[in-house]
DNA sequence: AATGAATGAGACTTCATTCAT
DNA sequence: AATGAATGAAGTCTCATTCAT
């Protein structure tokens, strides 16, 4: 399914710990393809291989897995991001060429879009959750970007424009790009690769100075 | 044996005529806030100030009713839309500029961004819908915005780039900010002219010729 | 659809008094096909060509509807099956043929069937209704029977039996063939004429003085 | 959100045996009362001593309950009828009178006779419930009416008559009854044996030779 | 007299949550 | 710790009945 490898799965329970994670894994499919309202406590408990009461001895209620289905999945993939970004060398280009395209990667590439999806879809009805995704994701990913850009400007590699207080311009194309794998992709097929290098084009070519 | 009635309020009135608007009024409120599963029935026609039996006289059902709310909203706004391009005059720049803050104003600034967030929310559920929602707004509006770019370069204003192939990076920000709108301007104030403008500044520069 | 001739049923109301026979001849249609509950008064009126509310001017209920109908079939048939049985002259074999194959022809063979079914269908949730078939039907239908066995007896035709306190024993394969006819016609044709040679071949042998 | 319930009673019983039973029991008593639609499921459910949910462990709706009833009975009983006649001896007479004994004692005389008019009442709702009530009870119960006669025939104790093709005059009576012990008891008290005896009694002698 | 839009009580059914085992 | 049968609140939808026109 996804790389982060959760070793204690089967039947015979190898390891404990393992249970609650293939709970939330199974929660994630089950609330990305239902929704969390239409989503039955009972399938993401077949499942996960387990029963429905088990389901309450890890959360206590059906809103709380839906939190923990957010936050399981956010937590690492932020740290992961932060972690790159921290050890990047070279000009500012290529960094912030490799920081679009972590966000391409990361938000609309893996499972994470399915999260960046509830997160619109129940946002109103979960506002912690939303509070959280804001600062651990949003915040953090978009002050990021402006520094970045900050950056640009001041070793004279970028124009001096307002982006730096709009770093949501640089996002927009690839949350919108998740979105779109979810709900059109059957319609018409988005190449993300392709779609990374025309937006960074146009991108670059808009910030370099002439 | 059934509904022993009380003597009650305005019995039989004769169809006022603006009851399917009202109600469809009604539902989209209620759908935007709470989402197709979470929404009431009842609460729809308590805020359309009718009973919950006049609802089951316009709409089959529930979904029947979400659907006629997408539809009711996004056909005007479709053809509002095409009008205003189709009259347009002056530069391709000029052009594209109207058309983008067009987008801004409409995805972004009106009403219409909770329907984006509703097919965002409930499309899975609703495949007809998306099909509908692709064809009418979606293509048609990268159709528009495609066209235009090419217009640019035949006409020398905008360098060769592979835009034409992906006006979504064009639309991306605008929706992310209809997002964003819902979800984090209670977090984070978002300026929507100010985004557009720092948006079609970059876009601008990075598609012009040198 | 039936002999009972309602003169004044189109559009054009030529007779007003027509109309609650209308509703009633649709009314029987309806509780014959679905029974009373699953019956639909907006139905019953599409079929008698009215609107709801008009039902409602001439029944005060769904129950006083169905009541009405009960009524409407039951009187008419009872009149005339006594008028036939007290012209009858002739032996008392002839007499008890001829009752018997009137009670084929009008409970098995005829519209009252339904009524018949209805009445078992119905019957304990309209108490009344069941009291005023008991004395309008069956007692007095039972009585005539009765009546003449008792007369064969006297007359030194029939032997001295207990059939005359249980004339249900000469009604019953009638009211069976009754039934039958609306539950099992499709799985097997029961011709009634047959039946009631049969029936009455066995019944006149088994009274009969060796 | 939902149900936040009370500590409540006796939850999560571990699947007392009779459960199902109990529920058809119950299913039957509120059937036969009030018909399949006025009957409520909150009765049923009240009635067997279970919550209305658990109903719905057992039967996936209010029809497959109602056929669950019908089969619940119909089944055994046609069993037991089949093992007795199997193991007769004796003359034809003293066969065809303990078969038509049967027929009236479970008919007309057990919990059985609720059944038919379930089945006479909610037939045409049902039609495979009538399928198998025709191939199960009737047809099976008059297939043996049928040969009993043919073997008294063939043996010289019955006239050649037309009964073996209309056995229903034999079972008339008895179906006759047991709808009267239904509707009609209270106003005239049925003495089954002493109507089988007289039943019986014109029947063999409209039989036999003279 | 006739209409039919509107009402709202009430039914079936679902499913989050509990708890005896 | 784990199970899954049982619960019952709550939701969608139906339909007998009403009444302004």
């Amino acid at each position: 399914m996804n790389a982060k490898a959760n070793p204690g799965k089967r039947r015979g329970r190898p390891a404990k710990e393992g249970r609650s994670d293939d709970i939330l894994d199974a929660a994630l499919d089950e609330f990305s393809t239902k929704g969390f309202d239409a989503a039955r406590v009972d399938d993401v408990a077949k499942r996960a291989g387990v029963s429905k009461g088990t389901i309450y001895l890890y959360f206590d209620s059906k809103e709380r897995l839906f939190e923990g289905v957010v936050r399981r999945w956010i937590l690492p993939t932020v740290a992961e991001a932060e972690d790159m970004l921290a050890h990047h060398e070279g000009s500012v280009e290529d960094l912030i060429r490799a920081q679009v395209h972590g966000i391409y990667r990361e938000l609309a590439g893996s499972r994470l879009r399915q999260i960046l999806r509830l997160m619109i879809a129940e946002g109103p009805r979960f506002p912690h959750l939303v509070d959280f995704y804001f600062e651990t994701v949003i915040q953090r990913g978009l002050k990021t970007l402006r520094r970045t850009i900050e950056l640009g400007v001041a070793r004279g590699e970028f124009r001096a424009t307002a982006l730096p207080d709009y770093p949501l311009t640089v996002l927009g194309p690839a949350v919108t790009a998740a979105v779109w794998k979810i709900l059109f992709d059957s319609h018409h097929k988005l190449d993300l690769e392709a779609l990374f290098e025309t937006h960074f084009d146009i991108l670059i070519n808009g910030l370099k100075k002439a």
